[in-house]
DNA sequence: CGTGTGAGTTTAGATTCTGAACGGTGGCCC
DNA sequence: GGGCCACCGTTCAGAATCTAAACTCACACG
């Protein structure tokens, strides 16, 4: 099976991964949750060749989790912001980005940026919780049901 | 910039990109959260060639994220099991699938699995929430915060 | 007119993926 | 013993993709 048709595969996984699943393309979302929006925001921040860049923005704008705004018009000029769609795509980042931090860097080094709850100011906070009973979860906590 | 040079990047979700941002790679590891430990359970379950699963497993090992235990001795057999750190990819596997879940089905169709908290035996109900004041959080209530 | 900005497109060479074939070690069964 | 199968890989050549650099286009500024 080629990497573009996972899609086909009957798995959430799987479907996710066949919208986002390639690495700069997860890097330019992480970007846009990092308030870039320009072709220029994203090319400076990460160092990716204009042409993969302007593939991948094309590709997210397909599948609806950038939308084009307007900020100039002549020459016509778009920014790349987040849809309710690709909002949601935010628990995944805290995930990454919570790994990295706890895995990612050498002894001599530490994570530069930090996120915080708007309302109560709690720093770095965010945990996977079980809506049911409130406790915090692990991956051994869980089970796979067919459904 | 290459792909493979992004763990440079001072960035907590480009490092972990670095170990396990390949599409293939997230597959497998979404595989070994279903319980899939052997060659052939990722080879049936994704469909990818030999070679690419070779290879990545042996990185994944590497990267300790899995670990080999031998389940057979002649010939030698191993198992590939995730470590307490790959384990801790949990919640990144919550937020894929979760928005997969919702995002990434037809009209017709729908994710053929489910997952339960076996403590409270609650479904697909796991959520991020905020440590701080105990609130589920969305991408709009967070800041980002230079270190 | 010359230079600069922002957002791309084109191109050609390097890299990576893919599918199919092959290999190695051993078990099972007649 | 001989034949077949299981499991876990490796090798290879052709196809697809990535990368960096050069180029384009539309306009603004001085």
């Amino acid at each position: 099976m080629k990497i573009s048709e996972v899609g086909k595969l009957q798995c959430s996984v799987a479907k996710t991964l066949s919208v986002i699943g390639d690495p700069w393309t997860l890097l330019i979302l992480r970007t846009a949750f990092l308030k870039g929006r320009r072709f220029q925001d994203f090319e400076q921040s990460l160092g990716l060749s204009k042409a993969i860049l302007s593939d991948r923005l094309n590709a997210l704008v397909n599948a609806a989790i950038f939308r084009r705004e307007r900020y100039q018009d002549s020459p016509p000029r778009y920014e790349y912001r987040l849809t309710l769609k690709g909002l949601e795509l935010y628990p995944v980042f805290v995930g990454l980005a919570q790994w990295g931090d706890k895995w990612g860097w050498g002894a001599d080094e530490s994570p530069p940026i930090t996120i915080a709850h708007a309302e109560c100011g709690a720093v770095n906070a965010l945990t996977l919780t079980c809506g049911g009973c409130g406790q915090p979860v692990k991956a051994q906590d869980m089970e796979v049901v067919a459904a």
